[in-house]
DNA sequence: AGGTTTCGTGAAAACGTTTTCACCGGGCAC
DNA sequence: GTGCCCGGTGAAAACGTTTTCACGAAACCT
């Protein structure tokens, strides 16, 4: 019955291949491919049998050439060794595998600079849409691209207020929520509460968790003190802390990432306080480890993975045509942990 | 001087548009792209004038279509949440990203199942070669497929035996690292040393620790006992290793990761039991925050950007010709953390 | 029964590149 | 001067799909 062996020689199968082992046109199998319901059930069970019989694996080169759509979503994000960043990515990665989408994805180190080069690489690829992680949203020469260009995206963590509306986003409310663990914290009985930084200037994030401190300590009747920003690699970083507490004498720091609040942890510890019986301390992230380390971290929980699932959902609602909606705000959640305390009387 | 205008309407801008733009044929254009010192100076400069004026990205789906590569290499991992693998797909990003090439990758949650789909939709976008990691890389369908296929690829944290050598590899030496692990545990005066691990069925670098395990022990003259497995999702993992405790009366815990030694140590916690004053634990991994943690892990610490980068290294070399080398095994590192003491007298 | 839709199908065009091939001119060796 | 080679160039084929178009057959209306 078969006319040409399963496996001829060593050229990659085509469709072509396919066609003639089925006796039928390429058109039939792309058909059987794409649209299965427009094809006569015999022909349709015979393309199949080819393809299973010579194993053809379709080029997406080929496909995405005509089709002009590549099924594949670009990531960019500023780092993967940030645990925040990977579990969002695995969210992401496994929403869109379910909804038959692959992706592709870039990190920019949180330069500017590289943001471009990131999705400048993604667009070569002919990617459907993106789902993105940018320094600042407001001021986003790439975002602005994408406008222009029509490309479908969400910014996932990244926050704006309702003046840039148009650009649909994932996050929790940063704001509020560093409110609330300050709230937290002013009502443990603090009353001299220092906030650590990230990068101040570069972050919207951090500007916006900035804000929220300084909300809660005015609500509270007390005056906010001047956030120290700390560059996360520089090596000076323990003295520069050391200083600021010897200064300001805060009685609980609030930091804007799990990963600077374990870092002051170690440093407090190498100045000889106690956390949190000499000196209090909340983070920002929920990161998994933080709530296995010992004592717990009390922080604010951003669910990093849902908001992965949440961009992917949104962003293919946008390719499927929808209109531009709301900000999509996740809930956080306070984790109490054990490294907040009342300080001493 | 020019005859069309810069933005004619909505359509996307191709190489023919350049070609016009700039007076010369598209042969050429490719060829500024692709090999600049084959054309002449005053050409190629007005070339890539039109390219910029036009704002021209070329379509990688062409390209990949006609000249059979796409620079891109595919990553198979279990899963991005887990830290380890995480910074391993980061030191991976950066280095294919320095090289000129961009990933796509895919999780397979450590089902082999998946890892099949895995392979096959990166083989469907035509990848020059693969970075993975397998459950267990001396069955693995997917592995023979790639061979079958000649698809170039290396594995990364997967340990082979002389026997299967023919596979390249990236990993740390899991069996020796385990054993020296063990052997400082020994050092510090226990006797009785139970060891925690993963799915040892399912991933060969369990085995290859719960090995080093045992040489250590049987080195000191010591019965190894019986590793006791947890399901690392299961809501009886506390009970589960209660029993161990009562049963086997262990003064030091070897967990065969981070992950497990943070679980074991605060299901420890609610036993009653103080690390390490009660007893000690050590992990595998060194993932970054288990250093920041109070107090700090004692663990191997396995330098995973480093694989990451190094089996990129590797698997381009391998796309330029190199024969098939010996495994490439980095070194790991004790880190004497504060999670492991001598036991009570 | 006649007209009109619908359905299933195949031939061929199209997608945007790279690469082969042939050509042309000019420099070089004799 | 003639013969050769060589660098630079363009026309056109090729890559593997999807999609348009046309066509015949079968099904559906009156």
């Amino acid at each position: 019955m078969t006319r040409d062996p399963p496996r001829s020689n060593e050229r990659t199968v085509t469709m072509v291949d396919v066609a003639r082992h089925a006796r039928v046109s390429v058109a039939t199998v792309s058909r059987v491919l794409n649209t299965p319901e427009r094809v006569a059930p015999d022909k349709s069970a015979a393309v199949r049998e080819a393809v299973r019989e010579l194993e053809f694996r379709p080029n997406l080169a080929g496909r995405t050439l005509r089709a002009a759509r590549t099924r594949t979503l670009g990531v960019v994000l500023p780092t993967l060794s940030h645990p925040v960043f990977a579990e969002c990515l695995h969210g992401i990665e496994v929403s869109a595998r379910e909804r038959g989408y692959s992706i592709s994805i870039a990190t920019t180190g949180y330069e500017p600079a590289q943001e471009h080069q990131a999705s400048e690489m993604l667009l070569q690829r002919r990617v459907d849409a993106m789902v993105l992680t940018v320094a600042d949203a407001r001021h986003s020469r790439v975002l602005d691209k994408l406008d222009a260009e029509a490309v479908p995206y969400v910014l996932v963590y990244n926050q704006l207020g309702r003046t840039h509306s148009r650009r649909s986003t994932v996050s929790v409310d940063n704001r509020v929520a560093a409110r609330q663990m300050v709230e937290h914290l002013i009502g443990l009985g603090h009353r001299r509460i220092l906030m650590l930084a990230g990068n101040v200037r570069q972050s919207d994030r951090s500007r916006q968790r900035v804000q929220g401190y300084g909300d809660a300590m005015r609500a509270a009747g007390l005056t906010p003190l001047a956030p120290i920003e700390l560059a996360f690699m520089a090596p000076d970083a323990t003295a520069h802390l050391g200083n600021a507490i010897r200064s300001d004498a805060p009685t609980a720091l609030f930091c804007s990432s799990d990963q600077l609040a374990l870092l002051a942890i170690r440093d407090l510890a190498a100045l000889g306080l106690a956390v949190p019986a000499d000196i209090s301390v909340a983070g920002f992230d929920g990161t998994s480890l933080s709530a296995l380390m010992v004592p717990p971290l009390t922080t604010v929980v951003q669910p990093s993975i849902a908001l992965g699932r949440a961009a992917v959902e949104r962003v293919i609602a946008l390719l499927d045509g929808a209109r531009i909606a709301q900000p999509t705000v996740l809930t956080h959640e306070l984790r109490l942990g054990a490294t907040a305390a009342p300080p001493r009387p």
